[in-house]
DNA sequence: AATGAATGAGTTTTCATTCAT
DNA sequence: AATGAATGAAAACTCATTCAT
């Protein structure tokens, strides 16, 4: 009746739409050149607008930097929240074979994340480590399960997550860089079974 | 009593020495802001040097780069002839440990080349694919002979391989990123075993 | 009434339009003190533009040279297309006042094209030689033409045409250099009629 | 007997010679680039010296050009000294015939000198102004005995010298450009009657 | 909302010159 | 006397950012 507004109106939509547009073209260019040497240029041609247009939706370049290691920090929880359990061989697969696809869908991103992440202390630490030690409690967590439950050999836990994760990024990294195409769902499948079957048997004969 | 003298004069060593001073200074730079980031009065100021000196040493900034990557490529051969055989078990360790101690020697040079190869494909290719492949091969070799053997269970060598070395740098990485000290002769040690237990006999009890 | 527009837009015209602006200001600048001389920082003082600026118009110092002398070598074009015949007296009176005149009104950009092209050898053939020759050609015809009809002695065209241009040059040159005014109209025409004069007639006394 | 000694010892000699050798080196060089253009590596290159040991000899690079422009003012007084007379059509191809020959045996002193002459007021009055002057009198003067004779027109006799001497530049100046071997003894001379007949007689039949 | 134009601050690089040996 | 090494000053050029429209 009145004239209130939803808290989005249809031109915060499209201004949200806009900056989302901008993210995606700059994760690009991010991702091909680095933070540093990519330019505002690179960038507003790879959006497609000019290169002053870029300040009506972010304050700086860093700005932009910044939206995109945000809005993939929020999508990130998302793994995190499905993985409570972790009981069993299955759900180690699971977590495996998701956690690869959530990385193969965000390829841009991520690189731009890791190579800032490299260089600056800060971004390491808020967007890159606080996750690593999440996904490392969770790993640590069902480790120590299984060595109370006499499942697993009297491992230390830290190092066994260390590993496992070590892993992971061994299967994601080249398509990340680029020089390999990301896995197919298939091959994502076939990768965690291998990975989990790897790390709980071993690869000697019995 | 003869005259011999060495290929290399006096002078020509003091330039080499000058110019490893700078390119130790340079990886410190490249290594904590990145290459592009890192300007030569950056570096001058770490080798203690004024900026138009560095010109008389290097052609250009990228020219220093491709020093440190040079040099360091030329290193990385000692792996690799240490490492024929690689026949067993304590082979393996071996392996494990003197690549982690060679890696730990070489910190911002590591760090320097990786950060570059993350966004130029050249310097992928020539510094660091090479290098992979060739610990690759050593790797998946090994892991053939085993499943011939009959000691291994008949897995893709290609996979088994990836793995292992992913568990390698999830051991080095916080140590080339300078989030966690180099590890000690005694840690590496620890590690190189714990890792070929890990890889050999999986984490669950038989 | 209809929507039709020029191929130049009004931007177009307008970049244009500042291009001469640098041009104009550039071609003083280098006459002044030569192209190796002259800096970015004086040419933008001379247009009255931050230095940065001009790199929005041209991509390098050299360019704005290049620029410079393209400009020009199109409009020299102008005298040639004038002189086909050149069959008496009066034509050849015709072309040098013409000559005299084009020359007169472009010092500062043909002083900066005979500077460079004294040090550069692409330069000096692409934009110097060839018009010397067009012109040389066209006298050598004409001698030619005298000779076989009888009115000149038998004398060398080439040498003619080559003492000829230098006469030519001697009326020129001090106002190119900038230590003469340029020649007002009623002076171009005192001279052509002289060298002429002289060139037919000698100066002795018959 | 006493241990007086001329006013240039053997070691001013010496240091002499080596001053002339670096002059030698550095008008080929500034002839070839241009003195802006022309950098002390490479005149030091030229000579064969060490970069630094130039400052031995001379105070600066400007230095080492104005040695060059009073060097070859010295010389050229040689020309004008020889010319007194003028008093005939042979002491006229005489004068250009030598003349000739200076400029062919200095060419990159001249063609430096020149260059220089071009951009810079100082250096165009002190040693081109001066000398152009001198030579021009010395027409003027002949063609106004002539004129008073009888034997020539009653012409302008400053014209009449500018454009012989126009006449005189476009035989040297290829040659000094260095577009065309300077000429042998045998082409100065036909140029030199050439020039003398066409100034006398013009071109036409009589 | 979009952007062309302009630019200050800074970057890499050059180069004439100095100085210790 | 000769020069290698070092460098301050300045050059060409880049780029993130501002602003008027």
């Amino acid at each position: 009746m009145t004239n209130l507004k939803p808290p989005t109106t249809r031109r915060d939509r499209q201004i949200q739409r806009k900056r989302q547009e901008i993210l995606a073209a700059a994760s690009e260019v991010f991702a091909q050149k680095g933070y540093a040497a990519a330019t505002t240029k690179d960038i507003a041609n790879a959006a497609d607008l000019g290169e002053s247009t870029l300040y009506n939706y972010f304050e700086s370049k860093r700005d932009i930097l910044l939206a995109i290691l945000e809005e993939n920090h929020a999508l990130l929880d998302t793994v995190f929240q499905m993985t409570q359990g972790l009981a069993n061989r299955d759900a180690l697969i699971e977590l495996f074979d998701r956690s690869l696809e959530i990385f193969s869908g965000r390829i841009p991103f991520i690189r731009t994340i890791l190579a800032e992440a490299w260089v600056d202390n800060d971004v390491l630490n808020t967007y890159v480590v606080t996750r690593l030690k999440q996904a490392s409690r969770l790993i640590e967590d069902f480790i120590e399960n299984q060595v109370s439950a006499g499942v697993f050999r009297p491992i230390d836990p830290a190092l066994g997550s260390r590993l496992a994760l070590g892993m992971f990024f061994s299967l994601v990294l080249p398509a990340l860089r680029g020089v390999e195409a990301p896995p197919s769902p298939a091959q994502r499948r076939a990768w965690a079974e291998s990975v989990v079957s790897f790390l709980l048997d071993g690869i000697r004969t019995r």
